[in-house]
DNA sequence: GAATAAATGAGTAGAATTATCAATAATGGA
DNA sequence: TCCATTATTGATAATTCTACTCATTTATTC
């Protein structure tokens, strides 16, 4: 019997992992689609758009955004961490101290001036992991 | 004389740094603009982005987002990290390996379920480093 | 090969952010 | 206090990135 809702291997798929795989810069889905091009010249953008995507709940791949897709913004300049919950979404501020000794760490690089670093946390807040035991329950 | 090129103390401006300063939340620009917008009915959408983007460049606050404002994909799914240039914003990856201990620390905070983390390093890349020193020379 | 449903291509739509520009207002000096 | 200067604003248009729609195509299983 055939399963429903599995993902298909398809040639546009395949080139879009091939150029992803094929690179060491961390490109964006455009420049991914311009790649792509090169070899399937009618391939469309939004199927570049949705292949990252199905690829990377996969995790085939990972997408380096902050969560949503807008900025938010923090009025507290100082470096500190954040937790991020999967769920909801919600930033929060975390009292865990800065590391110091991080920053040493990455300045053993050659050649890199290492001026800062960012650290965020992600799961499920207690919050959300509350109304979890709720479904649960019924 | 009137120094040029200084950043005048305009009433928009302080009200949007009173608002990020008023809350707990990591708010998006939308959410500024409809706060600031309750005391202050025609401030302009676009005011809120220039002055948030001022503020930042500033130090005054600090904006959390992934760099540009676009998504960046990684064909290696597995926990890495990266460094981002702040001149040219390439991002690359660390050979560091992942530390566990981090996600262990994090743990003790109670009601959070962590399931991972990220951590960035932002600063001057070799090859931006190195371009510097030629505008020195010149 | 046929049936099925996932995936595509082409276009449209929407949301977030930036740019444009005349009008306004904050600043330092007279 | 008034003036000159110019950063900043408000309003709107323009961009950019991403998601959605839907008829058509195509990968998969039998």
């Amino acid at each position: 019997m055939k399963p429903k809702g599995f993902v298909r291997r398809t040639r546009q798929r395949e080139a879009i992992l091939a150029v992803l795989k094929g690179t060491k810069c961390h490109p964006t889905a455009d420049w991914v689609y311009q790649e792509v091009r090169k070899e399937m010249p009618h391939v469309s953008l939004g199927t570049i758009y949705r292949n990252l995507r199905t690829l990377s709940e996969h995790g085939e791949i990972q997408e380096l955004a902050f969560g949503s897709a807008h900025s938010r913004f923090d009025a507290n300049p100082d470096n500190h961490y954040h937790f991020i919950c999967e769920e909801c979404g919600t930033i929060e501020d975390l009292e865990m101290p800065a590391l110091a000794e991080l920053g040493k760490e990455a300045l053993k690089l050659p050649g890199y001036e290492v001026r800062g670093h960012r650290l965020e946390f992600h799961g499920i807040c207690p919050h959300c992991s509350h109304h979890r035991s709720d479904d649960y329950a019924n």
